[in-house]
DNA sequence: GATGAATGAGGCTTCATTCAT
DNA sequence: TATGAATGAAGCCTCATTCAT
């Protein structure tokens, strides 16, 4: 078997880990099981330490999240479209590849890298980008960033906990939610 | 010393150590050392276990957070200025209160008490009564209680994280976005 | 409260609770609760330590167990009489202190006290007695005595484990087997 | 070292650390010494517990103990002669195997396994047994049983006890003790 | 004498990591 | 590479005992 193969095999298995365990419960005999591997050895022949499989994890699931996210994008050719696609495409992959989510929100504080922040530092350059195109009005951006995906981390983290929420509900009042406090003006419906 | 005080002491040191280590790396010995004790027998001879202690050390925190945003509800008479104060309230709490702030976000997910809802079905209970009044517009009470929860949680967690976050901006954009949020009608500023 | 009926009071709650839990499971908190005491300290106050509250329980339930004995023994006037009555006297001893009895077979095998042969030493000499009265055939009076010992101890102890033994069937059975053991020639009965 | 042989080696090692300290002062870290290992984690690592550990000292000795017993029971035709190689064979595995007898008896009252009346009932199967084939008298069989199990028992703590005692002369009393307990009509000696 | 908090040793267990094979 | 036993640190908890009040 490939490193690389190795690597993801036990990338993948961590990650259901810590979808069905939580993070606290996961320990490297977990993992090893759920792989199928007979020894927690080879986990910590492949990756330095604890840390780095984490790190590994939470780089896994954001990659591929960041695709299923880029779906959605390319379609829209404003602002608006494009924030609302993003906020679309967070919660449809919530419904699409639950565990991923919900391992992304357990091990998202136990991270080392830095770069999370990326994420913050590109919705604010949507947002500006749109305060620029005439599509938004006047607001702080990194402030609207914060509250965007603080909007987008609390509901994946309420249907994390509540399987049965619906997700189409919250997408549309949160789609009517993010337009009303971005829009330069208010659009009454119809 | 008395036993209510050597708990009241042993939780002030747990809050300490989680605002300042985090959750995993908190250990009885570090909070034993922290509250200068000499051994971590002391800590488990007044709590039964350390889930008691966490227990503890959540209640502690929300009742602090409940006495200081209780002294900013009192003073409105309408609905949409009980959110607003409530907004505001968390936000200084996070100020006057930091170290209670993050240990409260770390400890939130290892607590065992029922009642982490409570705060959701008060939220939602609030945004009916300000639909019934005719303040707010309509929407799902219960969606937006998940939204303007996130809105805080997601806030503190930033501040949390950026000791040099301006959360006098936060606060009046935030103010901002949830009247927008919920408002009937948008109030074109002037 | 004076000295020895403190003492008195903790042998009995040691007595109950090592009835009720096992020895392993007595600690000084649960015989201290038993006792309505509010301090494991005043054990230590009125006991050097716990091998001399285990002892002391122990020769508690002895003095308790020959008291009761005794009044079998008096009115027999022949060896064999004697035996019979001692054994008859052990099995409703169990009977009227059922946690008496328990807690001896519990704390036996803790109790450092030199003078746990006295028992045999006594039953020993009792046995040679009757050899000499020529009720008794020839035997080996010290090992008669450990079997005879022996089969109290194995019937105390399955009662104490099945509640639902039946005594009384015990007894007649016991009282013909050590007959039938010790007796010159076998006396067909009637 | 195999898994297999580590196990073997540490129960071995309880057994002699219970034959030689007792059941209360056997820790992980005195059987760990007395295998020379280096931590006592390694016992947690191939035992999920202590009780497994614990119980599988007892299934050990029980093991060793019915082999050696088993060897006895071939050669006898008759029921008497089965019991009596039964008690013959248990006081020459005393001799054989001493600190297995004594870690049997100390292990006993803490093991989990049901299955420790097995003995009891196999005694009883055997008396009845022999009441039909007309060797023994009526009695209760259980309750014979009790006693049968008794004596061995007592002889077995005596000798644990007593490292002097003379089995050889207990050895010959019990057999006699047992025949005329049991046997339909006395048959005098010659 | 009595209280009850404090002590500190010791117990079992879990875990990431190392290492010989 | 892979295995799986071994390591050793650290964690929580229990307990008898001590001590100031």
């Amino acid at each position: 078997m490939t490193e690389q193969a190795r690597r993801a095999q036990i990338v993948g298995a961590a990650i259901e880990t810590v979808a069905e365990l939580g993070y606290a419960a996961t320990s490297f005999k977990q993992i090893a099981t759920r792989a199928g591997l007979s020894s927690t050895g080879l986990i910590s022949y492949h990756f330095k330490g604890k840390q780095e499989l984490v790190d590994e994890v939470y780089a896994e699931v954001l990659r591929r999240y960041a695709d299923f996210v880029m779906g959605f994008l390319d379609r829209s050719d404003t602002v608006a479209g494009e924030l609302r696609a993003f906020l679309v495409a967070n919660l449809r992959f919530m419904r699409a590849h639950r565990s991923h989510t919900v391992a992304l929100m357990q091990v998202r504080p136990h991270v080392s890298v830095r770069g999370r922040d990326e994420d913050h530092r590109r919705m604010a350059d949507l947002l500006r980008e749109g305060q620029r195109s005439g599509e938004f009005r006047e607001f702080d951006a990194d402030t609207m960033a914060i509250f965007v995906l603080a909007l987008r981390n609390g509901v994946l983290a309420r249907a994390a906990e509540d399987e049965a929420l619906d997700l189409d509900l919250c997408e549309r009042e949160l789609l009517t939610l993010v337009e009303r406090a971005t829009a330069r003006a208010h659009q009454p419906p119809g």
